[in-house]
Formats: structure tokens, sequence, C-alpha cells
DNA sequence: CTACTGCATTAATGTAGATTAAGAAACGTT
DNA sequence: AACGTTTCTTAATCTACATTAATGCAGTAG
């Protein structure tokens, strides 16, 4: 368990690596992302202050997930194996778990307008800090088409 | 805890419960599922022999997931505030929370036919348990989406 | 056996969002 | 300030999948 600081631009965690940290974000932002075999990168996570961020390395092997600092940012590293199962360790697993399982959900039955509403209301603030072409891919959808997104919601408030 | 035995299309639990209980399935087959503002079932996940399974349900509310049996089953129930928090079950939810990662970067990445040759992969005895309408609802497609898919599949591997 | 009901398949038509492309704005670097 | 680089927007076209609808096929009940 040390504290890091990170500089802007800087990954933390490459994709495939078997070490298993945990990182408690105590200012800045961090983010996890995958690429996928057609070399796109897709956001699964962002982490500003207060978050905690990882891999989801298990017994079986490692998870496809990079993790770095889209801010310059103070963390918190801890080895995943030294966290013990403390109840309250617990409870933050069930919360992100929840997180997880609202995604899919939303992923399957939302168009991508219902997404963007979504995710403006549940991260107001995250939609100031980074580029929009990171929100996109964290909704699962193209730059181009947030951004027309965007402009037919501007309209809708005319009326 | 205790044991219980449940018949085909029984309802373990109702979508916006409170109670929050966890289920071990000995044998037979369950399923959660949510039903979206537009009235249509989105299958969350299977649970055949040997998993488990559970609501959402956090310290901030329910979740809206239905669980019920698709197969005449044995199930343990357990309530959740019960379960302690031994490495093993924090193990389990780890596991657990991979599973629902990779699920959202296909949801993100891949194509119908892509996620449906992964859930054959991954879930092969669960294709021949239940309807196809439940394997689309799963992958998040209609059936005749599906269908499509599959005579895809058999067209290909005739050349 | 016939009639009903739910499921699977196939085909047509429609649509959300991808792709491509091009211009405008914002940003970092010297 | 002036440059290149990245990001954002807008529009045209394309494609994967949804929707709708018709048909065939079990399974089940009378």
């Amino acid at each position: 368990m040390k504290k890091l600081s990170v500089k802007k631009g800087e990954i933390l965690q490459h994709s495939g690596e078997l070490i298993s940290k945990v990182y408690y974000v105590v200012s800045g932002l961090l983010r996890s992302y995958s690429i996928d075999p057609k070399g796109k990168e897709h956001i699964f996570m962002f982490a500003p202050e207060d978050w905690m961020i990882a891999d989801g390395v298990t017994v079986d092997g490692p998870m496809e997930l990079f993790i770095d600092a889209l801010e310059d940012s103070e963390v918190i590293q801890q080895d995943k194996k030294d966290m013990g199962d403390s109840s309250h360790q617990f409870d933050k697993l069930i919360k992100r778990m929840h997180v997880l399982q609202k995604r899919i959900i939303m992923l399957m039955s939302a168009t991508a307008i219902e997404r963007y509403e979504y995710f403006v209301e549940v991260y107001p603030a995250i939609t100031q800090r980074v580029p929009q072409k990171m929100i996109a891919s964290y909704l699962g959808i193209t730059p181009e088409a947030l951004s027309t997104v965007k402009s037919q919601r501007l309209h809708k408030s005319d009326s």
C-alpha cells in the first residue's frame, strides 16, 4: 500500500498483466478500458476522486483492461491479496456489481439517447472533465452519434 | 438457510422486493431477468446447477430483477446478511464481476453473431435446455435475429 | 383426430446508429 | 502569434438489427 502521483496520460496497468492491484483515487481522474479485436477502445469505467478502480483479474487469468490517468492524479495503490475481506470492501463490491448490472440492462434495452441521459444524470461532473469521444466510448456509440444525440437534445428543449 | 424445491415457472423473487436472498442451485435451472419500461424482458443471467444467483439489492434500494425457475429445481436459500464475508464468498463475487465485465465489453463491441458464438462456447449445455427466445433475450437481440444468425452459421460450415 | 396455443423460421420493410468524409473549433508546442 | 494535432460537428450513405407479418411446427386439451 503506497501513495502514487501520476501524470495525465500515464498508464498504471497494461492489459494482460497478472499483477493485480487496486487503486483508490484521492484526487484526479482515472479510467479503465479495453481494446477489442478490431482495435477499438471501449471505456469500461471512469474513476474520479474517492472512487476505487481495479482490473478484473480472477483465478482463471487476466482480464483485458488498461488503466490510465485522464488528469494528474494522486492514487493509493494496494495489492488485491492484501485487501482482506472486511464487510466494508464487500459492500463496495456489491455496489459496483449493481452499477454493472444496470449498465448491461441499459445496453440491451435503451437507445443511445436514453443511455446518454442516464449518464448525464448519474455522472454530471464527468461530462465536463473528459472529451466527448470518451463519453461516446463509455456509452458504446461513436463520437459522431453522440454529437447528433446532443444536438437533438438541444432542439428538444426549444419546444 | 433452507432448502427449497421449486417447480418450473415458479417465481422466487419479484422485482422491487426488498428482501435480499441468495440462491444456490443444487439441481435444475434458474434465471434472473428484468422488464424494461417498454415491457420487454431481458434475461440477465442463467444459473444451472452449482451456480449462485441473486438480485442486485444495495443499500440504495432494490434492483429490478425477477428470479424464476426454468426447470424443476432444488435450491438453497440464504439471506444475504447472513452470508458473512469469508474470502470464499469474496472470490465468488469477483468471478461474477468478471463475467459481467466480459458481457459489457461484448455488448459494446461484438455483433450478434459473435455474441452467440461466445455464448455457445461458454454455455454449451444451456442452449439445449432453454427456448431460443430466451437465448435471444440474453444476447440482447430478437428471436428472429437469432434465427437468422443460426442459419448463417449452418451455411458457413457448408463451405 | 381436430383445435388451440406458443415457439421457430423466413421474408419484407424500416430505422438507429456505423462509416466515411470534410470543414470548423480547440489545444498543445515552439 | 503560428503551426500542427486532436477533437467536434454536420451531412450522405450504408448496414446490422428491429419490426411486422405470414407460415410451419410442436405440444396440449378437448
